[in-house]
RNA sequence: GCCGAAGUGGCGGAACUGGAAGACGCGCUGGACUCAAAAUCCAGUGGGGCACAGCCCCGUGCGGGUUCGAUUCCCGCCUUCGGCACCA
């Protein structure tokens, strides 16, 4: 018998699929009104490093089995690939080995392309995009002043992270632990004129508008939650008399307002040398804010450091009751949160606790349990119902709630307060110290100021530099020619701006372009992406849970707010994939654990690997390769092999009116099919073809059956064919058929998943003592009987009385004595 | 601390809507084939007990509860993983 070959079978059959462009899928010559459904399955586009990994294994084969299933099932499936293909890896090879970002970038994509093209995966190769293309990247600026002119980037000098290894800013999402997301260095602070994408104003949308969102990860959703970090409260204005100097707080327990004893400015507030100006806590306060200024965010944000601060001398009236409160200054209030300023009530705050006890301030309970004593002290009660006012003048005994709102409203008819929502979120900074990234399309004009780069003279194509190597300024600046630009405006002397943009920019409308990838008019044609999009099926991993897909949200909405789409969310559904460790670990270079897919499917073939990957788990959750494991699915690509070898030899057999191996085949599609739709689950769909294929051999001998196991074959080659689509169309051609990628997906026969008979469960108190064939469609009445009848449940009724008794129909009976 | 996810045989896991716990694979054991091995095929495989063709008990992190019946629902814990965190 010929054995099973996979390499030969596996180049074969992406050659004729290559050939007929396959997969191939043209847009509808009239969006608009095309008929037929139609399915986006999308990926998350793979960053071009040297090679792919497991885990864009596991990632592309669940869309390609996913892709396979709909098309076959009669959608128009959008399946693209493309590459994020600016950024720095690409760079700091480029420094490392000579040669041009570009070139290092095109070399790794060219391998992945090959490496993709080995696997197997369906993809729409007519609509590859690539991130560094000049033709891509002209509409990612585009877009970047599409944005410009609706007052949504704009730039201003900040307080900004800094990472001193990778020699540029990052944004808030880009900093882990006060790490850079990439290098792991400790990010410094800086002050610098950067580019933001106002982001903050979409803080409220992004929240409400994940009720549009069909399924998604409830992690993910927590993640950008918490990242929102949305918190409703007041800001309440506090004065300092002698210099009338407003101070306004943002609080969130306005409740509290008579247990402020003192009040705490951030080290980097803006007022505070006019504060201190010319008073003697001048010295000893500037001193301090100096300090703080210096010392790395990792020291200062440790909770574990005992507080300090120092007194300004001056003091804020507190607006509901006069109080003269002290005015001190500590650098455990946060200059980047609420208003760098706020009321301290130490019997309520932990922190503001701390800080009392350390520095000798007073301590005034003003909230307590509605129901219990007041306990001396500081007493973190919460701020629910179950609390109330003490001490408060006129809010005295109001529940907690109520109080809030009183006394805000109070504040309010004063003008000295207003209900306020705080957000965690920042505007997202965008500016890049860096060479391999998309330029931003502005010029800086001594008449004008900053004026956008016309759109018809996009893109502004990255200039040629000697020096790629950063040095705390974009490498950019360096080709003067290419910076010294006349003013569009004017026609005046100006000045490039030299920064690129976050790659995060490029990737936030990637999933429209592939819509329209070829379009020289338009980043894409509205109806078109109106078609295709939102994505029905979005695949990838969950280190992207908040900084692509917050931002590929934020994207959508501005661009839905210009009119440019006619939605509002990019990605209706989400699928995170589950991480591959191997030998008890995260497959990493460094600790040299990594199983690599070339060399897996050199040994086992493409469509092994695809199997395995897939049958390791519960793809949302962390697996771990086993080297046995993929033998296992070997063993069911030989066993299915040799049975079609056995079954073609046989020729065409009578197709069989039914029999129980004709059943199992139509419970295998309805597994199946339900599973990979319905679930998103898939490895218990190989579960169900082991099976499938095992019965099969136990009746393969009948020579009576054998149109039974043709059919039962058939189907699991049918069935196969999302995951191991080169051996599915190799045995498909041998069984007498052709082109199985286009093949209808099978349908379960309904009469065929219906039984006549089913195993009737007998139990006794509960537990199971028998079970019974019986018919279908027996009355409880007889189910009863037959149960009664039964000897190990007689002996388990032994004469007693029956009180109660529950019949499942189609299931069980149940006695109860 | 707040928010979220998860705990099932030797291992990965299944059980979807409250109805046979452990499908399927790995591993292991035994058998067939073979001079032998590999491959292949067949069978067995949660733990314990007994009067052992069989029967009984225990068993889904722990303790309770609801129910005729709980891996599944409720309450309270424990552990692991992830996010946020001097966020006022």
């Amino acid at each position: 018998m010929e054995r099973y070959e996979p390499e030969a079978i596996e180049r074969k059959w992406q050659e004729v699929w290559a050939r007929e462009g396959a997969f191939h899928v043209p847009n509808p010559d009239a969006p608009a009104d095309a008929d037929g459904s139609r399915s986006y399955v999308l990926e998350m586009l793979p960053y071009p490093s040297g090679e792919i990994h497991m885990g864009h294994v596991l990632n592309y084969t669940l869309g390609d089995v996913v892709t396979h299933v709909r098309r076959r099932s009669g959608d128009r499936v959008l399946r693209p690939m493309g590459y994020d293909a600016f950024g720095l890896p690409a760079e700091n090879a480029a420094i490392r080995e000579g040669g041009h970002p570009r070139a290092v970038t095109e070399r790794n994509i060219a391998a992945i392309r090959e490496q993709m093209g080995r696997m197997g995966w369906a993809i729409d190769w007519d609509r590859e995009v690539s991130t560094h293309a000049p033709e891509y990247y002209r509409w990612t600026q585009w877009l970047f002043l599409k944005l410009f002119e609706a007052g949504l980037a704009y730039r201003r000098e900040a307080p900004v992270k800094w990472c001193p290894r990778d020699q540029t800013v990052l944004a808030n999402e880009q900093v882990i632990d006060r790490r850079c997301e990439r290098c792991g260095a400790e990010v410094e602070a800086r002050s610098l004129e950067q580019w933001f994408f106002r982001i903050t104003a979409y803080a409220d949308t992004l929240l409400e508008e994940m009720a549009l969102l069909e399924s998604w990860p409830e992690r993910v959703l927590t993640m950008q939650r918490n990242w929102i970090g949305r918190s409703e409260g007041a800001e309440v204005v506090f004065r300092v008399e002698e210099l009338d100097v407003d101070l306004p707080v943002f609080t969130t327990r306005p409740d509290t307002l008579y247990g402020a004893t003192f009040f705490v400015l951030a080290p980097e507030h803006p007022l505070l040398p006019e504060l201190v100006a010319g008073t003697p806590h001048e010295g000893e306060v500037l001193d301090y804010a100096r300090h703080a200024g210096a010392r790395s965010a990792v020291d200062r944000t440790d909770p574990d450091r005992p507080k300090t601060g120092v007194f300004t001398g001056r003091f804020v009236t507190n607006p509901v009751n006069e109080d003269r409160l002290p005015l001190w200054v500590s650098d455990y209030v946060l200059m980047e949160y609420g208003t760098g300023a706020i009321m301290a009530v130490p019997a309520h705050d932990e922190r503001d606790y701390a800080f009392a006890d350390r520095y000798e301030l007073p301590v005034k309970t003003v909230v307590v349990p509605a129901d219990g004593a007041p306990e001396a002290g500081a007493a973190f009660v919460g701020h629910s119902a179950e609390e109330k006012l003490v001490d408060s003048a006129q809010f005295s005994g109001l529940a907690s709630p109520e109080a809030k709102q009183a006394i805000v409203e109070w504040l309010e008819g004063r003008g000295k307060g207003r209900p306020a929502v705080g957000y965690r979120l920042r505007d997202w900074l965008i500016s890049r110290q860096r060479y391999w990234g998309c330029p931003i399309p502005i010029v800086y004009c001594a008449e004008c100021g900053t004026v956008p780069v016309p759109e018809e003279e996009l893109p502004v194509l990255l200039p040629e530099v000697d020096e790629y190597l950063p040095k705390g300024r974009s490498p950019l600046a360096a080709a003067e020619e290419w910076v010294r630009t006349p003013c569009a405006r004017c026609g005046g002397d100006a000045r490039r701006e030299t920064d690129t943009m976050d790659t995060f920019v490029d990737s936030s409308w990637y999933f429209i372009r592939y819509c329209d990838p070829h379009n020289e008019e338009a980043a894409f044609d509205r109806a078109v992406a109106d078609y295709w999009l939102p994505v029905n099926q979005y695949i990838g991993g969950i280190e992207h849970a908040i900084l692509h897909l917050l931002y590929a949200r934020f994207f959508t909405k501005v661009l839905n707010d210009l009119g440019l789409v006619g939605f509002r969310e990019p990605f209706l559904r989400l699928f995170n994939q589950g991480m591959i460790h191997y030998l008890g670990a995260k497959m990493s270079k460094s600790k040299g654990n990594v199983v690599s897919p070339d060399a897996m499917v050199e040994r086992y073939g493409a469509d092994a690997v695809r199997l395995y990957i897939l049958y390791m788990g519960p793809a949302d959750q962390d697996m771990e390769w086993h080297d046995a494991g993929i033998e296992g699915i070997a063993k069911l690509i030989d066993r299915l092999w040799r049975l079609v070898q056995e079954v073609a030899e046989g020729g065409p057999a009578a197709a069989p009116a039914g029999g129980p191996l004709v059943r199992s085949a139509h419970a295998a599609i309805a597994k199946v099919t339900d599973d990979v739709m319905r679930r998103f689950q898939f490895h218990t769909p190989i579960a169900a073809l082991f099976e499938l294929v095992n019965e099969i051999y136990r009746v393969k001998g009948d020579v009576e059956r054998a149109g039974e196991v043709r059919f039962a074959t058939e189907t699991a080659v049918s069935l196969i064919q999302p995951y191991a689509p080169h051996v599915a169309e190799e045995l498909w051609a041998r069984l007498g058929g052709e082109r199985l990628w286009e093949q209808p997906w099978p349908q379960a026969d309904p009469a065929m998943l219906e039984r006549e008979t089913f195993e009737l469960v007998v139990q006794v108190n509960g537990r199971v003592r028998d079970r019974v064939e019986v018919a279908v469609g027996l009355s409880e009445e007889e189910l009863v009987a037959r149960a009664k009848e039964l000897p190990r449940v007689r002996s388990h009724l032994d004469g007693k009385e029956i009180r109660k008794t529950v019949v499942v129909p189609g299931r069980l009976v149940n006695l109860v004595v």
